[in-house]
DNA sequence: GATCTCATGTAAATCGTTTTTTTAACTTGC
DNA sequence: GCAAGTTAAAAAAACGATTTACATGAGATC
């Protein structure tokens, strides 16, 4: 490995000036355009590249901020990351991924982990959380600037990013309304999780804005369950409960996509067509969502650019620390979209 | 920040003793049980811990593992990476990752990054893979152990984990037959994609083997592309010719899943119903194939296992890098599944 | 002519560990 | 009584950067 030392012996210059130059410190505006060509040159020459372990020690800085999820597992990630990857790569930094698996040691094992390593900025994508709430609540004490995707902690030390789920379920309602449907069986979210009650919010906002009724045999709930594929079936025991009891509605409306997916099964394993005899509508527009068939109808998160607003963020706070300003928590809440597909249409 | 000196002075010892007693080094086996209490209660009491930086600088390890992903976005990756994060966590390291979206320049900036914060490890997932191998030629004269998953390099130094392609199209054409099939159409995949050649070996082998006739006007090639979307629109586009110039077919055997949907899609569009009308299978097993429906019959890849063999083979470079032993490149080729769901059925 | 500022550079301290080398006392075995 | 270990601990030398403080000469200012 070339060091500085060496460049500094073939560029006939000490190391500190060395240093200086290659950094462009402020003091190099004193160093001679000739010195500083000639400094380049050898460390161009010899190959040389800074080592990050003694620049770390040294500057306290590492370029790295730690992102941790709930769920890799969950459809939803893989668009969040990206964006999250993308704006990181944008600023240089390089992500430590970390998997919780909804797992209590696993979280408290990989925090401690990441404080390790000196992560400058954290990413906590905590969509599908079934943790004690409070467990996120620890991370206010590590000081470093963080940031949730997908659940809000009010608070001033920890920024969120979340969908206005409210927007979201009035959104999908109102679609069907507006298709004709009156009688609607709904799937609701788990009740401990977050998203549930506000999506359910929107939804009555809209049912006493246009005076529709809904039938309380009608409503169900996805029960608590750590693992995001449940939903699917859950969606699926739940519809074919529905139609077993010959409840009569002619739409659902699933808390998420993988819901919708597994309530199609159902409908379509009695023979109810989807979208002719029955309309479906789900939540968060996961990429299965467009390429099954028919195409779901669905409320899009926009989850690349939630990532990058995340990234944003703790970039924006990462300065602020740097420069000893006051940081002070964002919480932003971006709108979700109305995305027509198949597997709805008129009633009738 | 609590630093080994403080602890020394803490317990009344030398930041030497510390060091030799907190991490169990050769020479703690000299050191009394009384003092090595002492030290521990020490350190646990000041919340000790090593600064990572400092311990790298010194013994050139990071305990990192670079992954190198070509796309994100490819629902492969998930269950590949969760493979992957599994087996790092239980040898406590932590991944580092990267998307190159399939550029160049990413790539190589990426490399650059990666190896200056001295991974000790490489792992690179190159399943879509459209750029010049040379490019991953590149990455021999790196010497770090390094593993692709999903894509072969002949040669001594870079380890890889591949599907068994030539294994999957066999099972897949032979499922299609037992089921009696006898007038397919198949999607290939892309020609300069690695997998597509084995793939279509084994079919050829199948057909060989059981005097089936394949129909030249019933077979086409998936175009080159970057996105791995596009193999849902291609799938569908050439499905879609298939059925106007009037082919006759009882299934259709598609490249991967991706274009298993998009093909799905078209056949419904025109009123062929799957798999009343034509049986489809697909090849991955992603997550959505078992959620749509109906379910997607195909051949998996056992993708959490192949993140974990890279990572096994990854471990073993990284410690025989230690102990100076020569490291042999591995090749393995594991098995696919035929998975069985409702995309397919007896002919006729 | 004394004092300042600027320009150009370097020596030395520092970051927080790990590791090698020393020191020194205490056992053995002969 | 002494060479050869063993036990116990510390001093000092890395690791490879960054940064602070200092040195020197030249020109400007008062």
């Amino acid at each position: 490995m070339v060091t500085i030392r060496d460049v500094a012996k073939e560029s006939g210059f000490s190391s500190t000036t060395v240093s200086i130059v290659l950094n462009d410190a402020p003091l190099a505006r004193y160093i001679p355009v000739v010195t500083k060509k000639r400094i380049e040159r050898a460390a161009e020459k010899l190959g040389y590249r800074p080592n990050q372990f003694a620049r770390s020690l040294r500057s306290k800085r590492s370029h790295t901020v730690g992102v941790m999820v709930f769920d890799m597992t969950d459809p939803y990630c893989t668009l969040v990351l990206r964006g999250i990857e993308n704006t990181l790569y944008q600023a240089s930094y390089l992500p430590i991924l970390t998997d919780v698996h909804n797992e209590r040691s696993r979280f408290e094992r990989y925090l401690e982990m990441l404080l390790d390593r000196r992560i400058e900025g954290l990413i906590v994508l905590a969509n599908w959380l079934f943790l004690d709430i409070n467990l996120l609540a620890d991370l206010e004490k590590s000081s470093i600037p963080t940031t949730l995707i997908g659940c809000e902690l009010k608070g001033d030390s920890m920024s969120s990013v979340i969908v206005d789920n409210e927007v979201g379920g009035y959104a999908a309602l109102e679609h069907l309304h507006s298709l004709g449907h009156r009688k609607i069986a709904f799937i609701r979210g788990p009740k401990t999780l977050a998203d549930s009650s506000p999506r359910w919010r929107g939804i009555r906002k809209c049912t006493k804005e246009r005076g529709l009724d809904i039938d309380n045999q009608l409503v169900v709930d996805l029960p608590d369950s750590r693992d995001p594929l449940s939903s699917f079936e859950a969606g699926q025991k739940l519809t074919e409960e529905f139609i077993k009891q010959k409840r009569e509605f002619t739409a659902l409306l699933a808390f998420d996509d993988m819901t919708a997916f597994g309530a199609i099964r159902a409908l379509d394993k009695h023979g109810w067509r989807v979208p002719e005899r029955c309309s479906v509508t789900g939540f968060d527009d996961v990429a299965a969502s467009a390429l099954c068939t028919p195409p779901l109808t669905t409320i899009r998160q926009p989850m690349e650019a939630m990532g990058a607003g995340a990234v944003g963020i703790v970039l924006e706070g990462i300065n602020s620390v740097l420069e000893k300003r006051e940081v002070a928590a964002q919480h932003r809440k971006v709108a979700p979209q109305l995305v027509v597909r198949d597997s709805t249409r008129k009633a009738g």
